[in-house]
DNA sequence: TATTGTTATACTCTATAACTATA
DNA sequence: TATAGTTATAGAGTATAACAATA
């Protein structure tokens, strides 16, 4: 049986995840950890709710994800400044700085699987898979409705 | 700041993971228990301890995972015909149809992401995917060493 | 001695429901 | 009355370690 664009496709998920789990094995960081950090390092400080729309989860579990980085030193809450219901949860500097690096790698990484594709297929790449992320979206959407 | 490759081909995952966890819910499937199923089909019979090894995971955590699959009636335990220590883990009849009709859906969906790409560019596509897969394969292996 | 699978234990992620403090 | 976050409870997935049965 042969091997279709969406075995590829899915391999390739399979792959980061694999990555992303050795590369952080040991450091208490966990994949749903990292999201965490991720969208404060993209978006900066946000509410606990504002968070859990953000990762499409239960408000109840964003405390639970929020207790454990602010146990290890990663986030802060802060109070907010207009509302005293709500906390601002931020990145400590020093995570900050290591967020800052995750991202530059990530680009490097990028660029690195790019470099794997012939120079002449480049743009027909980018292109296409620009466009299957987009059908996939449309699809995902109308499945939810 | 624009959105890199990587940045669509972590998207397109997620998706993945979002559309099958949607069309799943309140079957009993769970992602994981779906990985077992999945070998299954793909492969046919085979002991806990190969099951184990293919998905990467504990002896213990197939246990669990068969034990569930068991229970709600997807999977049977056959004991294996030279080896009184082991089990023949293989699907049930019923399961085995579900899992054929969605190998013919998930051909159906990669027809479909393959059709949203131009013309012109789908053999480049095909292309590019694979070596962006490889690489990545290459890269995770030699982390692992 | 080595291997197969299980029991025991523990941690993380996730969800729902009920509750408190504030808006 | 509605919203932000927490306490209480529960289930799934995962891991390590110790153990029984068999090879």
């Amino acid at each position: 049986m042969d091997v279709t664009l969406l075995d590829r496709l899915l391999q390739i998920g399979e792959l980061f995840q694999r990555d992303m789990a050795r590369a952080f094995a040991g450091t208490g960081f966990t994949p749903a950890r990292l999201r965490v950090l991720w969208v404060l390092q993209h978006d900066g400080a946000m509410t606990q709710q504002a968070l859990a729309a953000e990762l499409d989860v239960t408000p109840r579990n964003v405390s639970g994800l929020v207790d454990a980085l602010e146990a290890s030193g990663h986030v802060h809450r802060a109070p907010h400044p207009s509302d005293r219901r709500a906390v601002l949860v931020e990145l400590t500097p020093r995570t900050a700085r290591i967020m800052s690096r995750m991202q530059r790698e990530h680009a490097e990484l990028s660029a690195t699987l790019l470099d794997a594709v012939a120079p002449a297929d480049r743009a027909a790449v980018e292109r296409g898979i620009g466009a299957i992320a987009d059908r996939l979206a449309a699809l995902v959407e109308d499945a939810d409705a």
